[in-house]
This record gives C-alpha cells, structure tokens and sequence, in this order.
DNA sequence: GCTTGACCTAAACCAAAGTTTAGATTGTAT
DNA sequence: ATACAATCTAAACTTTGGTTTAGGTCAAGC
C-alpha cells in the first residue's frame, strides 16, 4: 500500500503521516527502489495504537519513546507495559473530568431552559438555591465546591 | 479580590488571567482607579465556565462568543443553550472515544503482560487470534475492525 | 518516448494557547 | 518619604502539531 491509500484508510492526511515518520512514528517503513513509502499490515497497526494514544491525548514525543521501545526488543517490555497502565490511569481521569464538566453543563441545560420559558434570564439569575428543583439543586452543590 | 488570588483559587497562571481577559473571556471586570482588576464572584463563576468548557476541548474564541452572547442579554438565551446542547454532544462523544481507547489498551496490558510471563515478546505476537482468551479476543475484535 | 497522477524532500509557514521579558505603576507597610 | 511586593502593558517568544509550497522524481499507460 502507498501513503495516498494509508490516508484513506487512517483518515489521516498524507503530510500528517509523513510527519508522523518523520518523527519517528512510523519505524521502518519500507521503501520502492525509488524511494516510496511502501506500508504493510504492521504499519497499519502500528498507526491504529498511534492513533489511540493520540486521541487519548499522549503527545508526540512520547509516542515516539514508546516506538522507540518498541524497536529495542524484549528488553523494554516492562517499559511499554507499564506506559499502558499508566496511559489507562490518564484516560479514567480524563473521563472523570469529562464527567464532572457534563454536570455543569446540565445544570446550564436546566438554567437556560429555565430562563427561556420566562423570556427572561432575570428570574433563574435571582433565584435562590434552595428553590431549585432537588436533582438540579444536587447539580449544583457537585459543580460548585471549593 | 486580586489577579493573584483568583491565581490560586482556579489555578490558571496569572498570566494566562490576563490572556484570557485580553482576549474577551472575562467581560467587564472591575479595576481599581490605578488600573488593577477587582475579581469578584461573578467573575469566579464566569471563570468556573470558562475551565469546563475549556476542559471539554472548546476553544478560545469560541468560549469568548459564549461570553459576548452573554453580554448581549436574553436575545441570546437560545444561542447559549442550544451551545450548551451541543457542547453535551461533543463530551459524550470524547468520552466514547476514551473508552474505545481504553479497549485496545487493555488489549495491549493483556499483551505485554502476555510477552513479561514469557520473557519475550515472540509467542504473543505469533499467536492465533483465536487462541486469545475470550474476553481478550473480544477486545481485539472490536478494537481491530474496518 | 511522453504524459500524467502520485509520490518525494526541505523548508517555510500557520494557528492556538499560552509564557516570558522589559520596563512602568500601584498601593501598603514601616 | 521610601521600600517593596504585586500589579500593569505591549510585544516578543515558545511549543505543539501539523499544512503549504516549491521544485523535483517515479512509474504506469499510451
């Protein structure tokens, strides 16, 4: 496969994979005589943990450390295993973040409904906390501490 | 209460305070006759929804449109729910993103904890997908598929 | 042999989200 | 009055993760 056919597979855009091998990414790829990139199924692989680690918001460098390791052999395998624990420690509080945010955001949900219903944002503004409906009163103790 | 409070309060550097004022993040915040900014809760509370949202990937520029049409009064009341609608979409979906992550990184634990046993990568990476255990295979189906 | 679309590199460019620097001002405490 | 920490601004700088540009090659079909 050629890097016009990888693009599309991927959804990444030629010159993203070709910074990606650039920067290491993409370790030994092989190449035509002629000097095109020529991937096979394990560079298909490689870029699908690629990927993974990148949406889940590991930064270049580091994965290149981890391909790194990667190419070094069976003496890093305690390396990479423990980068996946850790990775999987950054993607649950990643998700607690998320999770906390989205209690804000519907407790927006409840005050701008609120205010459209009256025309006005007046109302929900001045009211007081322990006039709000009890679930979204809840929303609010949770979002506004400390 | 003054920039460096409101520093340590929300843990933003006092000079990303200032960036976010310059850029229109922070509407008319109070300053003293010598010029310096007056916070007070309202502007912590302004603040609260800047990091949430922030924290939920929404740029600057957009998070500063939020601010505007807050300014603008109850016209906008429509706008800011309906972005708060759609900013509940755009969580839940980086939060099923994360989890798919999480599966091919469990995939990988079950791998390199697979190739520590051995000492070596070698048998892990030969072995047939069906020999996988159950749960493992299921994790390498959905995380390796199209 | 020639054309043509896909590929190549190096280097410049870009946007986002800050941080740093330099030099000036404020305001509180002694 | 003076010292001092905290604040101010504008502008330059930084990092990350690419994209764009310019000027070539490659290789398949006619």
């Amino acid at each position: 496969m050629q890097i016009g056919e990888i693009s599309k597979k991927t959804g990444l855009s030629i010159s993203t994979l070709r910074y990606y091998d650039k920067h290491g990414l993409l370790q030994n790829i092989d190449r035509s005589n002629g000097g095109i990139r020529k991937f096979d199924d394990k560079d298909l692989e490689a870029l699908r943990i690629i990927l993974c680690l990148k949406t889940s918001g590991m930064k270049i460098s580091e994965i290149k450390q981890f391909m790194d390791w990667c190419s070094k052999g069976d003496t890093t395998i305690d390396k990479r295993l423990n980068m996946f624990y850790q990775q999987e420690k950054n993607i649950n509080e990643q998700i607690d973040i998320l999770n906390k945010s989205l209690k804000l955001i519907k407790f927006k949900q409840w005050y701008y409904e609120t205010a459209k219903r009256d025309g006005t944002e007046k109302n929900v503004k001045d009211m007081n906390i322990d006039d709000y409906p009890d679930d979204i009163r809840k929303l609010y103790e949770e979002t506004h501490t400390n």
